[in-house]
DNA sequence: ACCAGATGGTTGCGGATACAACAATCACGG
DNA sequence: CCGTGATTGTTGTATCCGCAACCATCTGGT
């Protein structure tokens, strides 16, 4: 009979890795009382330097965008990020970091960043670039690559 | 200042990644009436021939247990697993397969397997290999490949 | 100009999850 | 032999998530 090992089976695999990643990330933001969907919010927002709708926001992320309106909400209420009706349409509403969002991004990348680098310690640079090469040709495979049309 | 692509920014992919994947298998187990969790229960009792405790499946899968033991209660009702008191230590109530649930393992076991191999699809071999390679170096600096401590 | 359909965003709700408290059992030291 | 602490598994609870329904607004065809 066929059997499947699960410890090498990469949906697995990958659902474990991802979840170990979030955890230790997770210790850094939680500290600025944010959490996963905040983050891309403030990730996708710090990236740019003007606003951006909340629609490309759910883009960007992948994220649902219940989940992201709920991430603005609370966002706005920690004042770190400004809603603003946009003129042209006045359906979008734009999004922008305020000054105080802006300082915590820049706090929060470097930490985030060595966080990163401490989880991947484990692979030397060319093995790192050949992972991460590997991970850009399965998210082609999957059509997960273009997020950025920019508006 | 420092800013953060989260389109290139590891801990993201993975989650993005994993979430793909997860949703594509969905499809497949989804038809047996079970979710991921539950799946995750089947695929160890499946892989060994005797049965196993909760405890084990816990550390196997790294799942948490509260989330085991209502898996496990769905799979009961549905007569794919059975529960037995172990007698040396009646703490412990070690699981089994039923002859349906092991029907359902043989059947969805190659539809799963299929489904991996069409993900990794654009992986050569030897990509394939090297992926699984990294992902096993970067999980063993995490301390995550030990769950096999056979009882 | 108008209406149908598409798009942006919010919210109610059912279901799932994790955390913690809990009961039952075991292991070990005195 | 007793009792303290650890281990196994279940359950209560508060929270989170996504789906879908919804309102407001825009677009395009006629």
């Amino acid at each position: 009979m066929a059997r499947l090992n699960l410890l090498r089976f990469s949906p697995f695999r990958l659902n474990r890795l991802a979840a170990e990643f979030s955890g230790a990330l997770a210790e850094d933001y939680a500290r600025f009382g944010i959490d996963i969907p905040e983050w891309r919010v403030l990730a996708t927002l710090g990236l740019h330097d003007g606003p951006r709708s909340a629609a490309y926001v759910v883009r960007c992320t992948r994220t649902h965008k219940s989940r992201i309106s709920r991430a603005v909400g609370h966002l706005a209420g920690l004042g770190l990020v400004e809603r603003r009706e946009d003129e042209a349409d006045r359906r979008e509403i734009m999004l922008a970091l305020t000054p105080a969002g802006r300082a915590i991004y820049a706090e929060l990348v470097p930490l985030l960043l060595a966080r990163e680098e401490r989880l991947l310690a484990v692979l030397d640079p060319g093995e790192r670039r050949e992972f991460e090469r590997l991970l850009g040709k399965i998210e082609a495979g999957l059509g997960l690559m273009r997020c950025d049309e920019e508006p």
